[in-house]
RNA sequence: GCCCCCAUCGACCAGCGGCCUAGGUCACCACCCUUUCAAGGUGGUAACACGGGUUCGAAUCCCGUUGGGGGCACCA
């Protein structure tokens, strides 16, 4: 627990804007809000923007409104601002300069004038001998004749913090455990780039210290590289966070999850209708849960959610759990709530358009109780009610089927006399009407109703098909019969 | 190459030295229900990576091996 009295918890997510947020960053971000609502913290959004020339507003405002779409309110951050602001880092870099230029005045870091070149050279040959392909420090040794004469011939240089080579640093991880670095293994790492620009672990440094963050929960792709960001703490005289590092999120083949899997982003995922509520309870329990319990609501994962019991080793992205969780949560939906979200499925799937016609109207509220517990997916539903607005084609393979017996064309032939006589046109008559039917020449209810299902919805997966038959009303529904009919050879 | 991290059913989680003949959920299989498809119900298959220790006792602690992942940038 981080109920420490001293101080309120305080985490950041801090994504990099390039579109719409991958599912493996937002699972690290509604760790670290769920950590805040837990503790009663504050959860910070910073905007990681430094690198302008891959960065966009498009993208920047696609990570807003993943993130609103999600419900993980920010409690400071962009739009709502706060007492740290501002929060996007492009606008803090004087900030990050400053707290360099006191690195350099008090000998915590010194200039660099090698040369990328350079750089790259000696690295590619320290790779080829075997050798940590990190700095060696070369600069730090400079003398003030050697460093006056490189600044006399105007030579360009980044500023690097100085590590010690002797000694070792420790941070208890809350989920890994403690980690032990020799600082033999870490160089001196650039903070300032030859033309002035903050590199990543300062800007973060700086801004987390400035921000009070007190827990950082982030990717363990950051682990290796924890010991510099305290170390550039202590520099600073910050007080140094908390550090939770989180698995990587797995694809199908046990790689890190990536666009090559196909859908990672969140946009993706909203668009194939799933639920903003069951994607936050399924990331919830990647990495982490509970004995017993699987469909949670947010008070639930906010009460039972604890850092310290995530599990230190990958999840892999299951797609078939989420799908059944999203159905889950699809049959929690009250019946307006899901007509509102199915709604522009339809539409997309061009079986509406909207505003609605009246028709329209009555045909997509009577359609939800048929699809609620038919779909795992909001895009699966216009599939399943398509012969419900329009007269859908037949579907070939489900026709050669259905329509094969012998008795099927004269049951069509006396569906069409019987329905056609029928008075009034409702769900229980025409019901019994077929049922009648069936009964009458002793078929089996699979059997004899196929063919019914494949003439007014094309096909065998669909919508119950007395509901739909009424819906659509009798001489629609005759209409389509006669076409089946035809359809069998006569 | 060097450093760091990880390892329970196909998947996600439970397990934190005896309650484990290893539990729950998804997926899968079977059956029931049923107008198709679903949903629902019942049951089932299925795992402690391997090898050494420590201990009266190990899935749980330690060490190795193997296998995965990450880091070692004037990227973030």
């Amino acid at each position: 627990m981080n109920d420490s009295p001293d101080r309120q918890v305080r985490v950041r997510a801090a994504p990099a804007p390039s579109g719409s947020l991958h599912v493996g960053n937002v699972r690290t971000f509604l760790y670290n809000w769920l950590h805040a609502r837990h503790t009663g913290g504050k959860f910070v959004l910073r905007i990681e923007d430094t690198d302008t020339s891959r960065f966009t507003e498009e993208a920047y405002a696609a990570v807003l409104e993943d993130l609103k779409w999600l419900r993980l309110e920010w409690d400071e951050g962009p739009e709502v601002e706060g007492p740290h602001a501002p929060y996007r880092q492009s606008q803090r870099t004087q900030l990050h300069v400053d707290a360099a230029e006191r690195l350099l005045s008090v000998g915590a870091a010194y200039r660099c004038y090698c040369t990328k070149e350079e750089l790259e050279e000696r690295r590619a040959r320290a790779r080829a001998e075997g050798r940590r392909p990190g700095y060696d420090g070369r600069c730090f040794r400079l003398t003030d004749t050697e460093q006056q004469a490189f600044e006399a011939e105007g030579r360009p240089s980044t500023v690097r913090v100085h590590i010690p080579d002797e000694g070792e640093i420790v941070f208890e991880d809350r989920v890994i455990g403690p980690v032990t670095t020799q600082l033999e293994q870490i160089d001196d790492f650039a903070i300032l780039r030859s033309d002035g620009a903050p590199l990543y672990h300062l800007a973060v440094v700086v801004d987390d210290g400035l921000m009070e963050i007190t827990d950082v929960i982030r990717g363990d792709d950051l682990l290796s590289n924890t010991p510099k960001q305290i170390l550039l703490h202590s520099a600073l005289g910050n007080p140094i966070p908390t550090f939770a590092h989180l698995p990587q999120v797995l694809g199908p083949d046990r790689k890190p999850l990536s666009k090559r899997h196909g859908s990672t982003s969140i946009a993706d995922f909203r668009e194939a209708g799933y639920l903003e509520d069951a994607l936050v309870n399924f990331l919830a329990l990647l990495g982490w849960g509970t004995a017993e319990d699987t469909i949670l609501s947010r008070e639930e994962l906010i009460s039972r959610f604890d850092v310290a019991d995530v599990h230190p080793s990958p999840a892999m992205f299951d797609t078939k759990k989420l799908d059944w969780m999203n159905g889950e949560y699809i049959r929690l939906l009250d019946e307006q709530e899901l007509t509102r979200r199915v709604l522009p499925f339809y539409a997309n799937a061009g079986l509406v358009r909207e505003p609605l016609s009246d028709e329209d109207r009555q045909k997509v509220d009577a359609a939800t109780p048929l699809i609620q517990t038919r779909i795992r997916r909001l895009d699966e539903a216009p599939a399943l009610v398509r012969g419900l607005f329009l007269r859908v084609e037949m579907d070939p393979a489900a026709a050669a089927k259905a329509f094969a017996p012998e008795h099927v064309p004269e049951l069509l032939q006396a569906a069409i006399e019987t329905l056609g006589a029928l008075d009034p046109w409702t769900k229980e008559s025409v019901e019994a009407a077929l049922r009648g039917l069936a009964e009458e020449r002793q078929l089996k209810p699979r059997t004899a109703f196929a063919p019914f299902y494949v003439a007014i919805s094309g096909s065998t997966v669909s919508a119950p098909v007395f509901d739909l038959m009424t819906l659509i009303g009798k001489q629609e529904c005759l209409e389509r019969l006669r076409r089946a009919l035809e359809a069998c050879g006569h």
